[in-house]
Order: C-alpha cells, then sequence, then structure tokens
DNA sequence: TTAGGGTTAG
C-alpha cells in the first residue's frame, strides 16, 4: 500500500526515473504492483517520450504479472496498445505470454484486434482471428464490428460488407452499432443506395418488433438516424432526408441536426429548402441559430452568386454577435470574395485579426497593422 | 476512450 502511494507521489511529482527505480525494486522483492499502479508509471514515461521503456514496462506487467488489457482496461492500456500495435509487437506478445504459462483469453484478443483495425493493419487483424479460430475461441460481435470498421476506414466496402454478411451466416447478433458502422462506411464512401435498403430492413424491425417471436434486425437508433440524414444530403438526396427528418419527432429539436440540413441543401443549391428549415427551426421551434447555422446559409448565397442576400445573412450574423471560427472565416472569406464583395473581405479580414485569428496574418503583408490594401491583394493569391 | 453529438474551401 505504502509503496503504491510511494510511486504515485513520484508520478505526480514528474519524478518518473525515480518512480521506476522504486518498482523496480519492489517488483524485485516479490511485489505486484496493481493495474492502476502500473498504468501511471506507464503513462507517465509516455508523457515523457519514453516510449521503448513505456512499453518494455507493459510486456514486463504481462509477461511477469500477467495483466493483459480487457474490456474493462481497455481505455487505462489505450496508448500502450495503440504502439504496440503500431510497431508489430502484439502477436508476438501473446507467444511469448503463453510461452510463460499465461492464459490469454477472448477478451484480449478483442482489444488487440481492435487496435489493429484502428490503424488500419487488416492482414494483422484477420491473423489474430484465424489464431482465434485455431482455438476454438468464437469471434464476438465486437471483434466483426472493429473488422467491419477497419475496411471502412480503408475504403474497402465490399470486404466490410462481406464481414458484415459473415456474422449472419456464422449466426452471430448483429447489434445496431454493427449497422451503424456498416451504414456510415456505405455513407462516407458515397454509396448511399447501398444503405438505404438495411436502413428500411431496420425501421421495418422497428414496426415489427412486438409481434415477432425472433427480432434479427436491430431497430435503428438516433445514430442510425443521423448517419442516413448525412449520407442522403451528401449524395444529392436532400429531399428525402428532409423528408426522413420530418417523419422522426424525436430529433427535431437539435440544432446540430438543423444546421447539418440546412448545410446539405445549400450545397445542393436548394436555397428554398434551406430557407423552409431555417423558419421552421426559428419559428415553429423557437431554436436559436448559431454561426453555423449562419455559416451554412451565407455560403449557399454566396455558391449561387446571389451577393446581396449573403451580405443581409452576415450582417445579421454581426448584429447577434454571432462569430464564426478560424476555420469558417476562411470559407466565408472566399464565398465573398467569389461574389466581388471586396468590403466584406476587408471587413472580415479586420475582424479576424482583431481577433487574432492566425489565418488573417499572412494575408497582410504590408508593413502596418490596417493595411487594407495589401489585405485584398493578399485575397487574389488564395 | 471498441458507441461514433457529427459538415463546410482550395
Amino acid at each position: 500500500m505504502y509503496t503504491a502511494k510511494l510511486i504515485t507521489r513520484l508520478c505526480n511529482s514528474c519524478l518518473t526515473d525515480t518512480a521506476v527505480t522504486v518498482l523496480e525494486e519492489v517488483v524485485g522483492m516479490g511485489w505486484k504492483p496493481s493495474v492502476d499502479t502500473y498504468t501511471m508509471v506507464i503513462d507517465n514515461l509516455f508523457d515523457r517520450g519514453r516510449v521503448d521503456y513505456a512499453l518494455k514496462l507493459f510486456k514486463y506487467m504481462a509477461l511477469h504479472h500477467g495483466i493483459l488489457p480487457d474490456v474493462d482496461s481497455y481505455s487505462f492500456f489505450l496508448r500502450a496498445i495503440r504502439m504496440l500495435s503500431r510497431r508489430d509487437d502484439i502477436s508476438k506478445l501473446l507467444k511469448d505470454m503463453e510461452d510463460e504459462g499465461n492464459y490469454v483469453g477472448p477478451e484480449t484478443f478483442n482489444v488487440f484486434v481492435d487496435a489493429y483495425c484502428k490503424e488500419g493493419r487488416m492482414e494483422d487483424a484477420e491473423s489474430l482471428v484465424k489464431l482465434m479460430n485455431q482455438r476454438r475461441i468464437c469471434p464476438a460481435a465486437v471483434i466483426y464490428k472493429s473488422l467491419i470498421d477497419g475496411y471502412c476506414l480503408k475504403g474497402n466496402m465490399s470486404k466490410s460488407r462481406e464481414v458484415f454478411d459473415l456474422m449472419s451466416h456464422r449466426g452471430v447478433f448483429r447489434d445496431v452499432a454493427v449497422y451503424n458502422s456498416l451504414l456510415k462506411g456505405y455513407c462516407e464512401d458515397s454509396k448511399v443506395e447501398e444503405a438505404i435498403p438495411l436502413f428500411h430492413e431496420m425501421m421495418q424491425s422497428s414496426v415489427k418488433h412486438n409481434t415477432e417471436e425472433f427480432n434479427e434486425v436491430p431497430k435503428p437508433d438516433e445514430y442510425t438516424y443521423f448517419i442516413m440524414l448525412w449520407g442522403l444530403c451528401n449524395n444529392n438526396q436532400v429531399e428525402e432526408a428532409v423528408s426522413l427528418f420530418q417523419s422522426n419527432k424525436k430529433f427535431n429539436l437539435n440544432i446540430s441536426v438543423y444546421n447539418m440540413l440546412i448545410h446539405g441543401a445549400n450545397k445542393n443549391g436548394k436555397l428554398d429548402i434551406a430557407r423552409s428549415l431555417y423558419n421552421e427551426m426559428t419559428v415553429i421551434k423557437g431554436l436559436q441559430p448559431n454561426d453555423m447555422t449562419y455559416v451554412a446559409m451565407i455560403n449557399g448565397f454566396c455558391e449561387q452568386g446571389l451577393a446581396a442576400e449573403a451580405k443581409e445573412w452576415f450582417l445579421e450574423m454581426k448584429e447577434k454577435g454571432l462569430w464564426p471560427n478560424e476555420a469558417t472565416c476562411t470559407i466565408l472569406l472566399i464565398g465573398f470574395r467569389k461574389t466581388k464583395q471586396l468590403d466584406l473581405v476587408e471587413m472580415l479580414l479586420l475582424e479576424m485579426e482583431a481577433r487574432g485569428y492566425e489565418s488573417a496574418k499572412p494575408m497582410f503583408s504590408g508593413p502596418g497593422p490596417f493595411s487594407s490594401l495589401s489585405a485584398k491583394e493578399g485575397m487574389v493569391s488564395l
């Protein structure tokens, strides 16, 4: 007990080296530190850039004390696991563990497969799954989900779908998270048409839920709807997105979803839809538009070359004291430049500089702080 | 922090 407190105190006082020395000494005397103690020292070593030593300690902990990450301790060892998966040490660690007579449980496999998938190392992930199969460890749904996410990350949707179908063949229940992962992959890969039938399946399931004895398809959750709305907007199907949105009252009070739809409508040149969404949001739902709402509207008008209206919205935003962040200011600058509204460009640049936005600075090539002429010239080169 | 509160230009 006392030793653990001492190590904690040393770590908190940035005396990591001493902490490690103490740790080594007491371990040498037969003490088995707790997971918390190991985590703290390992994290401290990572913080100080001593990756090799952190990993060495991690492996020592696994080999000699049989402590390996499982679902519950995943977050504690996240950095170490990520780093290990990057260095191709996982399979070797598993083998070494077993040579030492330690049992490697399915939870540890879950964690390591997930780490490989997040790194996009699908071959390594698959070979760990193969190893699980050899040992008659049945991969749980989370493993399949990790693989689906991993293949989506690599843009390999056919492999993602293969894994998804495989779950069904093997009788592994595909929960809503698994569906969401696949739908998200399709939507981000501009293949919303592949996602739609699956989504309908889920909707049907929600209708039939109480009458069916076996319910093999999960009900959609809020995130499912978000993915579909986003996917439809990004595949030129704003009308479908809006009607889906209108048919599901539970999300109607969410400003982020409104902003996303308004943005989607504007991006597709559907200014009328954007306007009516804006009205519904502000007048009917009583929601206050935020900076993102305005940026979406202004950007939409600029895209269509409607300078006067864009300006109106910009001034209204300013009047309300709303101010976009640095990234969105740049988007506005591009829009104003496109519509030849150099007065707004200048106004925006001055405001950005006053707010200390870094991206406003390189545009001022002149010596004075308010050299607005050179600001305009700077914009031309954007 | 294996489940994601979400986009935006060139």
